[in-house]
DNA sequence: TTGTAAGCGTTATCAT
DNA sequence: ATGATAACGCTTACAA
């Protein structure tokens, strides 16, 4: 008899069937407030037992929205898009959105053509991943162009910073305290490329923290990579051909992490019980290398789920949800490539071993 | 003056000057046939000029399309799905469409789910990676339901199967070539989960290589992993504890030879010097483990772009170009995991080692 | 609080 | 080959 099966229920369709018209059942859609409680729940039963959704297409057209959003990034680790891109999705399907990715690292990109191709798409607001995100000319430019955006970053700039940010600087120091915790004196810290936020945040976490504990700071300790698994075994060369070797070298990413380890084995030493080693990110590598790597793992998903809520509500001009940073911690893992320094070891300088 | 560079021009503005009516300039922009040579020029050339671009929303509207494509996964190798997004990126952006992306492993979808949550978001049409995509029910309730796909795949299954397929029969055969090229005899191989396609395909294909080129498989010499990396280390336990020990493996991906050069090292055998070791899928893991890993790299971004011109043209209507599957050969990559066998080395079963 | 009617920018129908 | 005009499904002044 009755027909409520159909797939393409419009808007129509419900406001006849609930005995409304069209606006109110608009209202309910959009959760306007002026709506009497018996209508929107009546309307709203119609609309479940339905199963009715409002086209996006319709519903952009004629609100001057599109109901996409977009995710820009550059970063190269996939596993860290992945996550992201979870995150955004899980909170974009419960709110109607539709997620449209923009990578743009290769064909570097600059700023104005990001930004023209989000006006292009129309996009409602967009999403930006580090290490882009931590590009002043492409957020500036965006502000500029009103177009709502969150960062995800390392730390947040100024108060009117949309931005969800990973608290890189209390994660490191937690590791520093770990290290130090495991009686390691001589620390190596591999960085990450110059010029990067995230690069300075990490390094003046560890070393403010080393020198909270007493533990002075060697200029020598400390060399720059590149985040990539080469620079981590140039790296490594370097701080193991020192007079006085570090017992543990911290590496800013796992890539690096995995470049110290192998150079430390090719060198006759063994992780973790020559020297120990922890890196940053808990990439797909660290579970599949030997010793497993102890590292610090970002909340990725969540941090991507409280951008997308907090664009979100930027678009739809709840403000006041949309205002402030938000701050996660990052988690320290630890595995097996650190363990508490060989006091015998220690004495003999990382030379030759006495058993103990 | 003029104001050519306003952005939102519609195409009204655009028929208003070059003095046609909408419709022509919408025939202009949809390559209809039925247009003056010169009309279209005239009007193409007002397009260039106001760099206008037709509204998604409003064609998607009247048209009853979304220009959204959809990419459909649950594929854990985030190295996989980015190389495939970027390459139907490529070709959507070059086409006028959105991808939009459905990652569905986690929440363990049915195929009446994501079929639902296509139809729901209005795509044009989706894409599907494997190992999803080898699920005849998925593909079945696609087709059923008339929504266009294509699929990615390791081999076709009739010829109105749309797909884009990795040639992977080829691909482990060369493998298998280049192995007993090397002198190899017992040569291990390490399968994916049972009754999944490409398991099916891989295996067929080493193993039917390994006779044409008269090498006796064994049925020992064939162990079930998983694709993980704790698979890999299990198998090669296995594999290395027979009284004839395999003096090359070939583990179906990276992660379980990984798992493989692992136990190897543990057990006292050096790759490549005691066991040759090879992997599938050239994961970001190959060149970041000791020895560098050999292995077979798929052309995963060219099958991605290729599917995507595929799926547009069945959308268009263009059923010519879309209709058959097309095939592209993965790569064999050579790299330090792999080496000859040692004569001497032969002699003495897998033993201790006579200095050659 | 609720309804009426006019768009939103494009494509589709049917003339010409 | 080209043009007027009515959809497409929804939001939003403006009215009631």
């Amino acid at each position: 008899m009755s027909d409520e099966h159909k797939q393409p229920s419009t808007i129509s369709d419900i406001a006849q069937l609930s005995g409304v018209s069209n606006r109110t059942v608009s209202r309910v859609i959009n959760r306007s407030s002026k709506v009497g409680e018996a209508t929107r729940e009546k309307v709203q039963r119609v609309i479940d037992a339905q199963s009715y959704r409002p086209n996006a297409r319709a519903r952009g057209l004629a609100g001057g929205r599109s109901y996409l959003l977009g995710l820009i990034y550059d970063n190269p680790d996939a596993l860290f898009i992945d996550e992201a891109q979870r995150g955004v999705l899980n909170v974009c399907r419960e709110l109607g959105y539709e997620l449209v990715i923009h990578p743009c690292g290769e064909t570097d990109e600059l700023c104005s053509e990001v930004v023209g191709s989000v006006k292009r798409s129309k996009l409602d607001g967009v999403i930006v991943l580090p290490p882009l995100s931590e590009d002043h000319n492409l957020f500036g430019a965006l502000a500029q162009e009103k177009v709502p955006y969150v960062r995800l970053a390392s730390v947040a700039l100024d108060t009117s910073d949309r931005v969800v940010v990973s608290n890189e600087r209390s994660a490191v120091a937690e590791m520093a305290e770990y290290l130090v915790g495991l009686g390691h004196r001589r620390i190596g810290y591999i960085t990450g490329p110059a010029g990067r936020r995230s690069t300075r945040e990490r390094l003046e976490g560890f070393s403010d923290a080393l020198e909270r504990l007493g533990c002075a700071v060697r200029e020598e300790m400390i060399v720059q990579g590149a985040y990539s698994f080469e620079s981590g075994i140039e790296c490594a060369r370097q701080l193991l051909a020192q007079p006085e070797p570090p017992t543990a070298i911290f590496a800013s990413n796992d890539d690096m992490a995995a470049g110290v380890i192998q150079t430390a084995t090719e060198m006759g030493l063994s992780v973790p019980r020559d020297l120990s080693v922890a890196g940053f990110d808990d990439s797909a590598l660290a579970t599949r290398i030997r010793p497993a790597l102890t590292t610090i793992r970002r909340p990725v998903r969540a941090m991507a789920r409280l951008a997308a809520g907090k664009l979100i509500a930027a678009i739809e001009d709840r403000t006041h949800d949309a205002r402030l940073g938000v701050f996660l911690d990052p988690e320290l893992i630890i595995r097996a490539s650190t363990r508490a320094i060989d006091p015998a070891a220690r004495m003999t300088e990382g030379g030759a071993r006495v058993p103990s």
